[in-house]
RNA sequence: GUGAUCGUAGCUCAAUUGGUUAGAGCGUCGGACUGUGGCUCCGAAGGCUGUGGGUUCAAGUCCCAUCGGUCACCCCA
């Protein structure tokens, strides 16, 4: 083994691609039910659009991005995040010309510097939306609402639903100041890291497992109580509309999100099945950062998902289990003389939507039979010259060993209707129609 | 960026106090009388023991470095 993937990223497997699979097209289905449109953005981006939007002083933009100078000599950044480009995108196309709000969501891989761990990764996916344009509090209860209720079309059950706020420019700055106040008045309690957070970033002081500041912070002012009037109604009104639709949750006080853009509402959902990182997915208001990027005055709200944290947590609540990948057909060739009648055979059931393969190793009719039950088909036709005189071929269920003898020409539709699969004429569809049979 | 722990065939693991050609199970491939799988039996392929130094008559086994995995901190999905 010469060469293995780059540190921190992995190659998924076709058992694991297939259930991330499975759980995109879930989340793409559900997102347009809500009303979300697809996006696409680059990869990366030049880096002032994380700087601008991320924060400078965050983790993030501190030591965890991917940045690069190419050949044309500008800085660029491989994204860490998806909220920062989508909202790039609106600007630079001008989507506030659209009927408002603008509700897109994106899937893809995000990047990000750091030492790897149980369910955190270089390069990771996330599956996010964005809706922006309005500040609407029953916005954020619905996006909240569709993070819950894509969780639990997936198979979770036991989720933690965390929500905050964090108050905006009127409100903030104020709180933060009486709260470095407080810490300072504390500030030999703390240890060593706290006491550089109060001015870092007082907000984590929070987060710190040390018993003893855990106890100073306990006393220390807390943002809901030092909410202006206005966001203190808008918070109401989001825990109002969860109530209503009976969503269960947890007020956070220090759910402090890493990126400086949020505003007012923040959330999360952990999962009890993974280690220590175990949000599975969060996110949060950010109605100043259209503007940060030289749009309009625009709020937004949005949040992503992490695909293989999800992943990780609907496999260990065994939701996983009745994924079917099962090949349909095939088609051993006992000698060589009916080989391109097999191959055109197989030609047409493809077309027909039946999965099938055969032998391409130079098998035994012995080999293609084993090779045939590993893989796990359903049936195998055989088809060798004896069924090119008679122009019957045999058919034989490979879990229940029966055998029957099938006209050649009659096989495609036999095997259609053997398969519960509508016909090859019934399924074939015109372009764009996104129906899939 | 910090800390802990680990690194032998594709996978899971063995290898007496350092001592001759590094083993097993599973998997892969082939075979067990000529056109049929799942069980059983037989056989084969597959490892410069993560890499590079060092100690020693001798190293998978000891020491150092490096790379990588795992887990945790920081922080996040």
């Amino acid at each position: 083994m010469q060469f293995k993937a780059p540190k921190g990223t992995t190659d998924i497997l076709p058992d694991v691609a297939r259930r991330w699979q499975y759980l995109e097209h879930k989340a793409i289905e559900l997102f347009s039910i809500y009303g979300y449109e697809p996006i696409v953005t680059p990869m990366f981006e030049h880096t002032e659009v994380f700087l601008r939007s991320i924060g400078i002083s965050t983790d993030i933009v501190q030591k965890e991005m991917y940045t690069f100078a190419d050949k044309g000599g500008r800085s660029l950044t491989l994204r860490p995040e998806g909220t920062a480009p989508v909202i790039r995108a609106y600007v630079d196309h001008n989507m506030n010309q659209l009927p408002q709000p603008v509700k897109l969501y994106y899937t893809g891989p995000m990047f990000r510097y750091e030492r790897p761990q149980a369910g955190r990764y270089r390069q990771f996916w996330q599956m996010g939306i964005e809706a922006i344009g309005s500040d609407d509090p029953a916005i954020d209860a619905e996006a909240i609402l569709l993070m819950i209720n894509y969780f639990k079309s997936v198979g979770l059950k036991e989720l933690t639903l965390y929500i905050n706020s964090m108050g905006c420019d009127e409100d903030r700055p104020v709180y933060i100041r009486l709260l470095k106040d407080y810490a300072e008045e504390n500030r030999e309690k703390l240890c060593r890291d706290c006491q550089k957070r109060i001015d870092l970033n007082p907000l984590r002081l929070f987060d710190c497992k040390e018993e003893s500041c855990q106890l100073v912070m306990k006393d220390a002012p807390k943002i809901i109580d030092y909410l202006d009037k206005e966001c203190k109604a808008h918070f109401n009104k989001v825990r109002q509309y969860l109530d209503t639709q009976g969503i269960a949750y947890i007020i956070k006080p220090e759910l402090v999100r890493g990126l400086d853009y949020y505003t007012k509402t923040t959330f999360e959902v952990v999962s009890p099945f993974l280690g220590a990182q175990n949000a599975i997915g969060g996110g949060g208001r950010y109605n100043k950062l259209v503007e940060e990027f030289g749009g309009p005055p625009t709020p937004g709200i949005g949040f992503a998902i992490g695909t293989e944290r999800l992943s990780i947590a609907v496999e260990r609540e065994g939701a996983f289990l009745s994924i079917d990948n099962k090949m349909d057909v095939f088609v051993a060739v006992p000698d060589e003389a009916a080989r391109s009648t097999a191959i055109n055979l197989l030609s047409a059931l493809r077309e027909a939507g039946i999965s099938s393969d055969l032998d391409y190793m130079g098998r035994s009719l012995k080999g293609q039979l084993k090779y045939a039950d590993k893989r796990g088909f359903k049936y195998t036709v055989f088809l060798g010259s004896r069924e090119l005189e008679s122009g019957e071929v045999v058919v034989k269920n490979m879990e229940t060993s029966e055998q029957l003898e099938v006209p050649l020409k009659e096989l495609v539709d036999k095997l259609s209707e053997i398969l519960g699969r509508p016909g090859a004429v019934a399924r074939v569809k015109g372009p764009g129609t996104g129906v899939q049979g």
